[in-house]
DNA sequence: CGGACAAGCTGA
DNA sequence: CAGCTTGTCCGG
């Protein structure tokens, strides 16, 4: 027998065949990783096809030179190929190494059920299940594990989890109900065996699940969900392709679930959610504090509100202020209003030549408001240092900023101020306050909207109330949060982007890098949509991923080119 | 990727 | 023309 290779090395994404020696022939089949001699070294690599001697040509092959031990499944292997025109990227190797144990597996225990299942207590998860899956609801701060538990009940469960810190928690409760759990990518091999349930981060879409029977993503709207580096595959996308093909039913819950997933993995009916009264009991309180009726460029950013709260002795505060890369946020000085693109509505800052720039539509337009046509502006955004000391000062206690390098916030303390990295370094308090939320909320992406409902989110289970400083009460981010109900973002998100064609209702991509331009001209004009947007930075839009993932694939690199294609971005 | 080999450049 | 660099090709 012969085996189709592909070698773990990079910039070499072609396949090679080798002999099956004899005494190899039982260890070796599609998915074994396995030692080869090419070109005078010994390098590892995945077999990727068993071919009868009759198909192959060429007569004098090299024999495998040793079986390393288990890899990714065939339907693995499959799902790679479907993830490397997806997400435009030049090689499958990256998925396979995904889908691959750290350390050489020699052995694949027996499979490890509990004989019992435990009872399901999610009706809601059982019955989703039941119809083949779809997207549930979950209000911020519900529990998780009674619909982990009802999908153990089906079988064998693959669960997908945002943070490693959420993962092994919701381990080590599913083991204390005596399921057994493998925790991946460590327990690679308890998996492929088969367990009750796989569970890991992002990765974990790509690890195998012996006999899976559903497939359960925690907080789909999370972006650490998504890889960051190229290629940037999304794991809820790659679970639900990985089930579509297996027929397996996968539950996609969040408590603000994303348009993709109500467009794309919901049912007719949208997102199944409880009844709106227990929905809303399980929301943050959400305070607004309407800054509109106040003096923007005089103010701080202390309201009276806010300067109640961190008065107060008893009360944790952690305040949220976005200080850093972000675009300036302008008011007018005549009518108050904040500064908007005519063309999305995102807020716009100054540029350079002194007029206002969109930096989510490129839209430029004369320093005028929009409202009242006056000219003279006020910037709304102060610096940390000065946020920290007026909070100091107001509170009378001190105050700790959390900054993005330390591990553990040093010093105890009851108020904390930081960026929304914060919002992952201190734990439980009694108020999260975004001071300016709408910096958040009316960024120049795409999907600031859904990023700044998953911020209140995130605040929501740090606290049961989060304070939001806002010139836009009415906002559609605001009013869900308020009234506990995503819907009202989603009809918004819907309307814009099929109105824009974007994610879910056509495909983008961002290509960066030195020579972007030569491979992004030679993308075929008639599938290919190429937006500049500033030195060697494209947008490439298209109808559908697969259209835009081959096109990009079939362009060739300059040598010497860095060129980035970052599929489906999360911030653009 | 990294080795092999060819073609091009340099200096005595 | 040896000795070195740079570029292109190819591996089973």
């Amino acid at each position: 027998m012969i085996a189709r290779v592909l070698p773990d090395v990079t910039g070499l994404d072609k396949t090679f065949d080798y002999a099956i020696p004899d005494d190899l022939r039982a260890d070796v089949s599609v998915g074994t990783i396995v030692r080869v001699d090419l070109h005078g070294r010994r390098i590892g690599a995945w077999v990727v096809g068993v071919l009868d001697p009759t198909d192959a040509a060429v007569v004098d092959l090299k024999p495998i030179a040793k079986v390393t031990g288990h890899g990714p499944s065939a339907e693995l292997i499959e799902l790679a190929e479907w993830a490397h025109v997806r997400w435009a990227a030049r090689r499958i190797r990256p998925f396979l190494v995904a889908a691959s144990p750290k350390r050489a597996v020699r052995n694949v225990p027996p499979p490890n059920r509990r004989a019992i299942a435990p009872a399901p207590s999610s009706p809601a998860t059982t019955d989703l299940l039941a119809a083949g899956g779809g997207v549930l609801r979950l209000p911020p701060r519900s529990d998780v594990l009674p619909t982990v538990l009802s999908a153990i009940a089906v079988g064998s469960t693959l669960v997908v989890v945002p943070t490693v810190s959420d993962a092994s928690l919701l381990a080590t409760r599913l083991r204390r109900t005596g399921a057994t759990v493998a925790f991946v990518p460590d327990d690679w091999a308890a998996a492929a065996g088969g367990v009750d349930v796989v569970i890991g981060t992002r990765s974990a879409a790509w690890m195998p699940c012996a006999d899976m029977a559903a497939a359960i993503v925690i907080d789909e709207h999370d972006e650490a969900l998504q890889e960051e580096r190229s290629p940037t595959w999304h794991a809820r996308d790659v679970v639900a392709e990985r089930c579509r093909r297996a027929g397996v039913p996968a539950v996609f819950v969040s408590p603000i679930p994303t348009l993709v997933a109500v467009e794309e993995l919901a049912g007719p009916d949208g997102p199944v959610h409880p009844p709106p009264s227990r929905e809303r009991s399980q929301w943050p309180r959400v305070e607004v504090v309407d800054r509109t009726d106040e003096d923007p460029w005089k103010k701080s950013l202390l309201t009276s509100a806010l300067i109640e709260r961190i008065r107060d002795p008893q009360q944790r505060v952690l305040c949220i202020s976005n200080t850093t890369g972000r675009a300036r946020v302008l008011a007018c000085r005549g009518c108050r209003a904040l500064l908007r693109c005519e063309n999305c509505d995102a807020a716009v800052g100054l540029a350079d030549d002194g007029r206002l720039a969109c930096r989510r539509c490129s839209t430029v337009r004369p320093p005028v408001c929009q409202e009242c046509g006056a000219g003279k502006f006020a910037n709304l955004r102060p610096g940390v240092t000065r946020i920290q000391e007026e909070l100091a000062a107001a509170a009378n206690r001190p105050v700790v900023a959390v900054t993005g390098k330390d591990d553990e916030v040093a010093a105890r303390s009851d108020l904390y101020v930081g960026t929304e990295a914060a919002l992952y370094r201190v734990g439980p308090v009694d108020v999260v306050a975004f001071l300016e939320f709408d910096s958040e909320m009316l960024a120049p992406r795409f999907r600031a909207s859904e990023q700044a409902l998953a911020l209140i989110v995130r605040a929501g289970r740090l606290a049961p109330t989060v304070m939001l400083q806002t010139f836009n009460p009415d906002h559609e981010v605001v009013r869900a949060a308020s009234e506990a109900n995503p819907d009202i973002v989603t009809a918004a998100e819907r309307e814009r982007r099929s109105m824009l064609g974007l994610p879910p209702f056509g495909a983008l991509a961002l290509a960066t890098g030195a020579f972007s331009d030569e491979v992004v001209s030679q993308l075929d004009p008639d599938r290919v949509q190429v937006g500049g947007d500033g030195d060697q930075r494209f947008l490439l839009r298209s109808t559908d991923w697969t259209t835009l993932g081959a096109a990009i694939n079939e362009t060739t690199r300059p040598p010497g080119s860095r060129v980035r294609v970052a599929v489906d971005p999360a911030r653009v």
